[in-house]
DNA sequence: CAGTGAGCGAGCTTCCGCTTGACTT
């Protein structure tokens, strides 16, 4: 709708619509926020999203403007050598966006940065600030509920910029950037390509880890106790239950031992006074006080009282969803996100408890019409925040509107229906009366046949009034656990009061490991130790999935034997890193520089570089732990786990995990929980047939013929006995023959007539030149070798047909002539204005790529052959020849003393010594942190 | 994890926090 000029209101005071004749742009982060705000500010305002942020620093080389390609720094996007100064780009998704923005700006006469009062709110608006470059009056609007009259006040009441939260935003943001990307190219070279490391999901690997070591480490304890069902003598059923459950917890004065009295060792702790019934003891017991006389010693009564549960906030939303509708944190939040963009529900990524002075209102409003006065107390309740480093930007989650809509009014069906019934029950109960009643523990005495005194005892619990639970309980993760609205009602009974015993059995238990993470508890122990925030709990589960560091049995997160390794490295040489305190630290400084108290630089210099710690100890910095220090990690070590009590060494493959003993080896199941490798199952995987496949006999040798699967795929060998003990060794140790199979073959199909044809590998095809010329299969596919000359054949089936004849020709022509000049360029391009050299496109072993003659360059994502302009391969070959040039080499170093082989794993241990010139950052010139400029 | 023989255009992977559609399979 228009915004009719010309009566802006001159009494103004109640109008919703702007002073003056033009528009304010507003900009808030969300396209539903911007909706709801836009009819709350009416004409003169025009509200847009940023949707998040627009700005970050390059995700990947092809995100690098070309200016900064060949820069060191520019993989990180932080100049660490000057300052730590970000880069940032434009997200290419956003590159519209922005757009429209600035056209909506153009169109405005002022600007209003609306974005939520956080951290990242606040940098958010800083870089609007700085990609819009507004000519026109900017001012931060703000506000922590969206109602009418907030919204209309915050238009009204805007403030300037709070640089010193961006700053505290940057400082977070660059050290998460140096955390990822220079730890993790640690774990493709020690590990596996394409793992990741981060300050928050290296925690929250390391955290399911030491879970599953404490699971493999328990022992468990086995103990008894006895439960007995007792009845008064002489009650009326009439007036209720007369029996009731009890369990003894005494013997002559002495405590029974119960599951908490025992140490993760299975012995009973130390500081207990309590006696370990076996079983024996505990059915001696129940035989000796058949037929004893009971009576009741003590009856101790306590009031009760429950207060209502907070209203939702991510992380408890997420918990609750996951308890009571099975949802995970992703689902929780696609449901959620639904919601919350049709108007349901407010919200969802957020980690305040408090409600709207409105939503209050409608909350108590409910109370009295579904439930009474009675469950509605005199003042509304108010939540203290539990959450240590709340940045309480929004309210907590519940039903939108300034009257709750119930469940049937939403006309919702489906998982939308029962999250949002989950949300309003929960608003609504928290703000109803507690629940109150009695609890009552009743204590129960006998003396055995044996003269023993048996003490038992029963708990029960009465409510008396409902209050919240009426509307809302909350559930447990411990199926065993009883929920807060369980009554046990006893009956009546006084000290004194004589009991007979109906039955009394002895009941075995053992002590239980600590059960394993998951998804919601994974992400309440994150929360509690302010690692990570509303907006990427769901997706941190996401991430270590996706790594693979955890996989999901039924609810549980179990950690792979990957997840081992990669915790094993980063604690052992990047400890500081994943301390599980290092997060809260971080906050602490954080919260230092937003108030003005700290500057973030020499922080972050202390952190890179390294320096003096705080107890004036030498502090390693980050570049030195990926760089100078990198040989000291041992991929080897790194990835061993030896099972403790055994010789067998768990060794985390590139293939996945297998056991070795000795040199012996075998594949461990992928799904193999850590906690499941005992010594046994480790016997029992070496016992198992390894896999290999007996094809047969080869009849002309009488030996067995396998299939088996290796490091280099599948392949075929045949079984030699070994000699017999006594027959010594003069007999020369035979070989066996291995061939790989061939593409068209498959492990599961191979026959023993494949198998007798690969080993007759290789095959004399005949002789040239006074040498024997044989086809076979190498590393490199099947060839033809003569001497120490050899040359590639195009087909595995060569092997076995190609003749002399056609082999001659292949040794008459040049090598590496195999493919080269048959290629014809695939597309002919101009001159390169740089050289002046014609370029063309051609088709190579990585796909195409552009070339002078002197320098390729790979065609990136997003290039295709047919669209390539003359402009874009200059660029490309500029870029080839801006890194580091291939051919002469700096000699600075001492020279190579031999001469580097091309093998892989040389390379990787002398990788990373880098040339540590210029590491030194010069004096600042200026003290003023970048963003602080106005 | 079986063990033989080239010579070549590499380039990319990855973090945490804000937010949604627009894409293809």
């Amino acid at each position: 709708m228009p915004a009719t000029k010309g009566s802006a209101g001159k009494n103004g005071s109640k109008d919703s619509g702007r002073q003056g004749a033009g528009t304010a742009l507003v900009i808030v982060e969300s396209p539903a926020k911007a909706k709801t705000i836009a009819g709350y500010l009416g004409r003169g305002y025009v509200v847009e999203s940023s949707i998040g942020h627009i700005r970050d620093m390059p995700n990947k080389a092809a995100e690098i403007p070309a200016k900064y390609k060949g820069e060191p720094w520019a993989r990180l996007g932080v100049n660490v050598e000057r300052d730590f100064e970000p880069l940032y780009v434009v997200n290419t998704d956003k590159k519209s966006h922005v757009r429209k923005l600035k056209e909506l700006m153009a169109e405005a006469d002022e600007l209003l940065l609306a974005t939520d009062e956080d951290r990242e709110g606040e940098a958010i608006a800083w870089h609007l600030l700085e990609e819009l470059k507004p000519k026109i009056p900017v001012r931060r609007m703000v506000f922590n509920e969206i109602t009418k009259e907030a919204i209309q006040r915050a238009a009204h009441n805007t403030r300037d910029l709070n640089t010193r939260l961006v700053s505290a935003q940057e400082t977070r943001r660059i050290l998460d950037r140096l955390y990822g990307y220079e730890v993790s190219p640690v774990l493709w070279k020690k590990v596996m390509p394409k793992l990741s490391a981060g300050r928050v999901q290296s925690v929250a690997t390391r955290l399911v880890v030491e879970r599953e070591r404490e699971r493999m480490a328990f022992t468990p304890a086995e103990y008894w106790d006895v439960k007995a069902l007792f009845e008064v003598v002489g009650a009326d059923a009439a007036d209720g239950p007369t029996a009731f459950p009890a369990a003894l917890v005494a013997v002559d004065g002495t405590r029974v031992a119960v599951g908490r009295d025992f140490t993760s060792g299975g012995t009973v702790r130390s500081d207990r006074a309590v006696r370990q019934l076996d079983e024996a003891a505990a059915r001696g017991l129940t035989e000796r006080l058949e037929g004893a006389d009971f009576s009741v010693s003590s009856v101790e009564r306590k009031p009760y009282r429950r207060s209502p549960y907070a209203p939702f906030r991510t992380t408890t939303l997420q918990q609750e969803a996951s308890r009571k509708l099975g949802l995970s944190a992703k689902q929780t939040m696609q449901v959620a996100q639904r919601l919350y963009e049709n108007g349901y529900i407010t919200y969802m990524r957020t980690d305040s408890t408090t409600l709207s002075e409105s939503a209050l209102g409608a909350a108590r409003n409910q109370v009295r019409s579904l439930y009474g006065a009675d469950y509605l107390p005199d003042k509304p309740r108010v939540y203290a925040k539990k959450v240590k480093n709340a940045q309480e930007a929004h309210e907590a989650i519940r039903p939108a509107g300034d009257t709750f809509r119930t469940p049937s009014q939403t006309g919702l069906s489906g998982p939308e229906k029962r999250l949002y019934e989950l949300i309003w029950k929960r608003t609504v109960a928290s703000q109803m009366k507690d629940a109150v009643g009695e609890s009552v523990t009743v204590k129960l005495r006998g003396t055995s046949s044996a003269g023993e005194t048996a003490e038992f005892n029963a708990t029960g619990k009465v409510i008396t009034f409902h209050g919240f639970l009426k509307a809302y309980v909350e559930g447990s993760d411990d199926p065993a656990a009883d929920l807060d609205d369980r009554e046990r009602r006893l009956p009546p009974v006084a000290e004194g009061d004589p009991l007979t015993v109906r039955s009394m059995e002895a009941e075995g238990h053992s002590t239980r490991p600590p059960a394993r993470y998951t998804e919601a508890s994974l992400v309440k122990e994150l929360e509690e130790r302010e690692i990570g925030r509303p907006s990427t709990y769901a997706s941190i589960i996401g991430t270590i999935l996706d790594r693979e560091y955890v996989f999901k049995k039924g609810t549980a997160l179990v950690p792979s034997f990957l997840a081992f390794a990669v915790v094993q490295l980063l604690e052992r040489h990047f400890g500081n890193l994943v301390d599980y305190e290092f997060t809260a630290r971080m906050e602490d400084v954080l919260d230092a520089i937003a108030r003005g108290e700290a500057e973030g630089l020499p922080w972050l210099r202390r952190f890179y570089f390294g320096g003096e710690g705080s107890e004036g100890e030498r502090e390693t910095g980050l570049k030195e732990l990926v760089s100078d220090n990198l040989s000291e990690i041992d991929p080897k070590e790194i990835s061993s786990l030896p099972l403790p009590g055994t010789d067998i060494v768990l060794r985390v493959g590139r293939y996945g995990p297998y056991l070795d003993r000795d040199g012996t080896r075998v594949n461990v199941p992928d799904d193999l929980a850590p906690d499941e490798l005992t010594k046994e199952k480790a016997e029992e995987l070496f016992a198992q047939p390894s896999g290999d496949r007996e094809l047969g006999t080869d009849p002309a040798t009488g030996r067995t013929v396998v299939a088996k699967s290796g490091r280099f795929g599948p392949y075929v060998t045949e079984i030699i006995e070994e000699p017999e003990e006594g027959e010594g060794r003069k007999a020369k140790a035979v070989k066996p023959r291995t061939s790989s199979l061939l593409k068209s073959m498959s492990l599961d199909t191979v026959t023993l007539e494949d198998a007798l044809k690969l080993l007759s590998l290789p095959r004399v095809v005949g002789e040239l030149d006074g040498e024997e010329v044989t086809a076979q299969n190498g590393r490199f596919g099947p060839y033809l070798k003569k001497g120490t000359d050899s040359r590639s054949l195009e087909t595995e089936e060569q092997m076995f047909t190609v003749t002399l004849e056609e082999a001659e020709k292949l040794f008459a022509q040049p090598k590496q002539r195999g493919r080269r000049t048959a290629a014809p360029p695939l597309r002919e391009l101009g001159e390169d204005p740089a050289t002046g050299a014609k370029m063309v496109i051609k088709d190579g072993r990585f796909g195409p790529y552009v070339t002078d003659g002197e320098v390729n360059a790979s065609l990136r994502k997003g290039d295709e052959v047919e669209k390539i302009t003359d402009e874009r391969a200059a660029e490309l070959l500029a870029e080839r020849r801006a890194k580091a040039p291939a051919k002469k080499k700096a000699p600075a170093k001492k020279p190579a003393a031999k001469k580097t082989t091309a093998k892989k794993t040389t390379a990787k241990k002398t990788a990373a010594k880098k040339t540590a010139a210029a590491e030194k950052a010069p004096a600042r010139k200026t003290g003023t942190p970048r963003s602080a400029e106005d």
